[in-house]
DNA sequence: CGATAACTTGAAGGCTATCAAATGTTGTGG
DNA sequence: CCACAACATTTGATAGCCTTCAAGTTATCG
């Protein structure tokens, strides 16, 4: 098992072991490395410990859509069957707790709870995706992340525009466009374009609907 | 347990119990009346009979978003938390096994099952409304239904367009428009509007890319 | 058989995509 | 430290797909 984790985590600079609840491996991933690809064999899951992670999947035309982004201690890596349908990326530097079969098996009660809400996140999204327009969508999306980083006024994005778009089945374009309109609205102020104030948190959420 | 069960069944006609692994009400729902409600508490799952269910969410201003359908033999009404967060009901005359929340405890490891593959049908779905056009949205959801119906040419339809654009995130005027158009190519039939005859199953997946 | 709902079809407009280019940022080698 | 290349982001103009609004046609049910 752990032999098997070890040798996908080559490219990887230092593995280390820790072992706070249970034993597993901590690996660092640079910043667009593949974690998985579609079809791999299912046989750990992750905690992201820092950095972030985009779980997507693509079209032969090469439409990309994001399914889940993945901050600091969220887990992800559990899918139905043996092998993945996803194809899952560190965003930024990131340094990943690996978890082996048998830890998965052990905790089956925690991946229910885990499963659950990956699958209220996923139709949630459906909802915002299938049903918003442009604006709300951006707007659902800032404040979910900040909700998900504390929800502090102060929100790093760790994605990138596009990253951003094909999350929320938009271009690139309009996500900018809605971020400059909010930006001259005053409803959020932009320290860069990955750094966001939330000025009027209130007009953000009303947005939403 | 089943106190509480049979309570909030009181408008089903006949409640009968059968004893098909495991002990479960058998209950008939009329077509369009609800199971649960967003708010209410969860405390049984389902199976289909016969019938068919939709599991939608609504926006404040009545925009409508189906996350679900299913069909008989599948199982539904599992989500995270202790409160419904959507609305399920029958779209046709339907009979539901129901089931408690101690046969949940029991079987929570096939309940896993489930909710891993309910988090990859969301998934899924999500690239289909996120990234698809018109037509590639009603070309799959019509393989996804006949697959899901035993993979027969003839597919029923048991949900209005209406619903069908609520699950595609389209217009019933759209989903209407594009089934007239897979007709004049002849890649499908209808013998009526909820009856439909898959001519060309491999120029049907062709369009899902 | 009439009334109501479901479905289809048509015309026009709006929102977002597409294409294009400017501006800003990041990383690297000299 | 600067220059430059590569990339990310923003902005603009135009086009297209789908929605909206409206009306006609077909099905369903009492």
């Amino acid at each position: 098992m752990y032999a098997a984790a070890q040798t996908s985590f080559q490219q990887a600079d230092h593995v280390e072991r820790t072992q706070i609840s249970g034993p597993y491996l901590v690996a660092p991933y640079n910043a667009g490395r593949e974690i998985y690809a579609e079809g791999d064999l299912i046989d750990k899951c992750y905690q992201v410990s820092t950095g972030a992670v985009s779980v997507y999947r693509l079209l032969p035309d090469g439409r990309r859509q994001v399914v889940s982004f993945h901050l600091p201690g969220e887990m992800f890596g559990f899918e139905a069957g043996s092998n993945h349908s996803f194809f899952a990326e560190a965003i930024t530097e990131t340094k990943l707790a690996v978890f082996g079969r048998r830890h998965m098996q052990e905790r089956s009660r925690e991946l229910l709870a885990l499963a659950l809400t990956g699958m209220a996140r996923a139709q949630q999204h459906l909802l915002v995706i299938g049903r918003q327009c442009a604006v709300e969508r951006v707007a659902a999306f800032l404040i979910d992340l900040c909700e998900r980083q504390g929800g502090g006024r102060r929100l790093r994005l760790p994605m990138s525009r596009q990253d951003i778009a094909d999350y929320l089945g938009l271009t690139t374009e309009t996500v900018s466009r809605v971020v400059t309109k909010l930006k001259g609205r005053s409803v959020i102020a932009l320290r860069d374009a990955r750094t966001i104030d939330i000025v009027k948190p209130d007009a953000l959420r009303a947005l939403c609907n």
